[in-house]
Parts: structure tokens; sequence; C-alpha cells
DNA sequence: ATATGTTTGGTTGTCCTACAACTATACAAA
DNA sequence: TTTGTATAGTTGTAGGACAACCAAACATAT
């Protein structure tokens, strides 16, 4: 019978999608902050859901920060600054405008993170490095396994800062990073803008060995920025996928 | 009749401390990557809570992408580089050694961010910091309206960098700042340290309002550098509040 | 013996009802 | 005016039922 359900990306799971609704309904001022959101019945009857969902979305949002509920009484809508938790709209993430600017808040970290790493790194942390470096110069084209190589390379580089909030950060902007270029994959498989990418890459980890934090600093800033100039050049991102295109195959 | 209700922080609902018990058991590497959780009617049944708890707290893990579930099969624990949101435990907060390293991260953040806001800032960027910065200067005591002048003149210097993942970040941080504080409050009421505190911040404004950005990451560099050693000096912070105490009053 | 359906048990996803815990408001009584 | 009480409404929790789905064992046909 199933009827209205595969309209459109039927297949994520309702809770998340009720929650990046009313996301986007506070997002939008529907609903200001203070005020209080409709009860979990009117919600379930309007989105044509069982409360047990509304339960779920509700949930999570309330583990964000997003909203605070009160039994007895109802749930309202919190204000933005007061968020606990950083989460992403990967939808709006698609164009090349937020893409910009998260490079530009990747390059402060990440260059930063160089800097402490180059100080800190133990010979562990450099051997580490090393590997996720050799494992991408393997690879010819800018495909799975020398982009997973390109981001251990960073993360790995984060860990080395002994700062596991640094970690933790980097971590966060790398996944996002990866779901961006996911989209956008074998859009530029140019040899030679792979080659200067390697190239990069080598020059941050020689400064790392060396353990010239000056160096590192100004190798990885001017890599961020490059990389961020190259994906800006890559065709086709400001595709509209229009929902919920991001299904998880395989996973093994 | 409640009986065993309100031994402990009973005042939290139930899926937030099962999501942070999960939480925990992954962090403590009781289940590994790829393994598999316990099904939902063995944990509700473990734990002595309804399925529905259960689902509410999954949900969340899900959405933070701690855990992947599969319809039919299970849920399985993600590797932590792969999380999509950033949360941090806040009782793992609480130690001046976990403090520290989150002052560092902070100040690289609002370094850069300072330098961006003394060249993009507006003039009404600018009356809004200016504002935040005669609040706080106002009171005499380090107390609730201060401190909240002292977080809105960072939120506000983040803002003006024009880029709300900049903002989203230092709004987090500011956030977790406050958390830890909240519980350390009343440690130095010097009237010293205050004035001291006040005069940094106007060092940083006045750098923002020349729009010397060299002046403004220096000067901001050097207040948040400070505010570690504060707060790493006053005493109180390694109190070890066992467990869920953070229970939410008033809030009116 | 290999390949191909089919069954079966188990797990997550969703729905439903019922009740407990709690709160704000209105109303009644002192 | 103040205080106590009832009431209706909201969130929190419990439990059962079934749908959707999957993996592995089993049965059948080639």
């Amino acid at each position: 019978m199933r009827q209205i359900s595969h309209k459109i990306g039927a297949t994520q799971h309702l809770p998340s999608k009720v929650a990046s609704f009313i996301t986007r309904e506070i997002a939008a001022g529907r609903y200001q902050p203070g005020e209080q959101l409709p009860t979990e019945h009117q919600l379930a009857e309007t989105l044509g859901v069982s409360r047990n969902v509304i339960r779920e979305a509700v949930s999570q949002l309330r583990a964000d920060g997003v909203i605070h509920a009160r039994q007895g009484v109802g749930a309202f809508v919190m204000e933005p600054e007061r968020r606990s938790a950083i989460r992403f709209d990967r939808e709006t993430l698609k164009t090349n405008d937020s893409l910009k600017r998260l490079f530009e808040l990747r390059g402060i970290l990440e260059t930063e993170a160089a800097g402490l790493a180059a100080a800190r790194r133990s010979a562990e942390d450099l051997k580490t490095i090393k590997q996720a470096l050799d494992r991408m110069s393997g690879e010819e084209r800018w495909q799975d396994g020398s982009i997973e190589a390109d981001l251990i390379f960073h993360r790995e580089i984060a860990r080395a800062t002994a700062n596991d909030y640094i970690y933790t950060f980097v971590c966060f902007i790398c996944e996002e990073i990866r779901q961006s270029i996911q989209i956008a994959r074998y859009t530029n498989p140019l040899p030679e803008l792979v080659e200067v990418n390697v190239a990069e890459h080598v020059r941050v980890y020689e400064a790392l060995e060396a353990g010239d934090v000056e160096a590192a600093r100004q190798t990885m800033r001017a890599h961020i920025w490059n990389a961020g100039m190259r994906i800006d050049a890559a065709p086709g991102n400001t595709a509209d996928i229009s929902m919920t295109k991001q299904d998880e195959r395989d996973e093994k």
C-alpha cells in the first residue's frame, strides 16, 4: 500500500527528518527564541507521524540545546548562542559560499595546529603522518583511497598537538569536508593538481620533521588556502540535490 | 510512593542518562568501533527502562554519528573520527587539565577571529561590541551580569568576522566556558582581577576600533592567555561531582 | 554439486494506548 | 487578600503490537 512514503528520500528514518524540519523552522525564524513549540500531540498530527517519532526528534533537539522541554508545561526554543552541540546542516554546505567560509575556519585551526604539532610531535606521531603521506603519494588519481589518506594526514597532525579538543574540532571539519567532496567527486582528476597537492603535503611534513614551528604554520596555511581554491574552481558544486540524498550505502 | 527515584540526580530524564551511559561505555573501549551493540530489547531489560527510552537515546547517538543503526541487523559503533557533531562531556571538563586545553583552542580561534574582525567589522558591529564592554565595566564584582557581558563581547567579535562557522564555534566554546565557570563561581571576586580583565577587553576593543589587525590579534591572544591563568589559579575546580549534578533550576 | 528460491528467526522502525509526573490556571474557602 | 484545592493540559515512561528489513539456514531444481 506504501502510498506517500517514497515521494522523495524515504530512506531516511522519520525522527531525523522531523528534527531537521523543526530545526529549519527555527532557523527560518518561524519560532522565535523563548517561544513555545506546538505540543507533541499537535506536531504528531500535523506531520502525520506518531508521537514516538516526535519524541525522538525532540529528544535530539534538546540534547543539542536547541529547545528546552519542561515537563507539564511544554518545549521552548532556546537562543542559538546557547547550543550545547555543533552540527552543520549539510544541505546548506553544498554551496561554494559556505565551503569558502568553512575553509577559512579550517585554515585558522589547522595552521595553528601544525605549529603546535611541530613543537610537540613525538617520533611515533611523525611516523603515522609519514605513513599517510606515503599512502597518498602512491595513488595516481584523486579517489577514495587518496582522499582518505589526505584526511588522515590532517587528522594525525591535529592529534600530534596533544590537545584532544583541537583533535576533535579538526576531525569534525575534516568529516564535513569529506561529505562535500564526496558529492563533487571525480570533478578534477587532473594529474597535475593531484601532484601539486601531494607536494604541498610533503612541505608540511618536512617542517614537522624539522620541528620548525613557523615553517609548519606557513606551509599548512598555504596548503589549506590552495586546497580551498582548487575546490572553489571545481564545477558542479551548486547542484540542487533537493532533499536527503545522503544515503549511506554498503558500509558492509 | 516515589521510592528509588531521587537517589541521585533523578531530575534528568532517562534517555539522556542512557545516552551518556552508552557514550561512556564506548569511550571506555567497552565497545570497539565496528562492534555491535546489544539489541534494544536487551539494553532496555539490562538498564531497567522501556524500549522507548532506549530508542530516544540511540536516536541521539545516531544523530551524532556515534553509532550506525541498520534496520533488521543492529546498531554498530562508529569510529570516533567520523562523528557528525561536536559535544563535550561536561563531567570531564571540570578538571583544570581539560580547561587548559580548551583555553588553548579558544586562544587559537579567538585570536584569529579578532584579526578578521578588525579588518571586517562594520560600524554596527563596533557599537554592539562597545555596548557589551560598557555593560561589563559597569559591574563591580564578577557576577552573572558581567560574565554574560563578557561572553557577549567575545561572541560579537566572532560575529563581526562575517563567518558563521567561526561564530558557531566561538559560541560553542563560550558556552562550555560558561558552564565551567558556573561551577567555580564566586571563587575570585578580587576587584583587582576584575579590573585587569576589563582593561584587557578595552585594549582589544581599541584595536578593533582602529582596524589594526595585528594589534587585535595580539591583545586578544594575551587576554585569552591571562584569562586561562586566572581560572587556572582559582581553587575548587577539581570537585568530584559524581554524577549528573547538572540540574537546571529556575529558568523561569 | 552448484545454483537458486524459500523459509525462519531476529532486529530495527513505527504506531498505538495507557498512565505517571508535573505545571499553570481557575476557582473556592478562610 | 490570602490560601488551599480541583482541573485540564503537557511532557515523561511503560508496554504491546505489527511492519520493514536482513542474514543465514534450509529446500529445491538444474
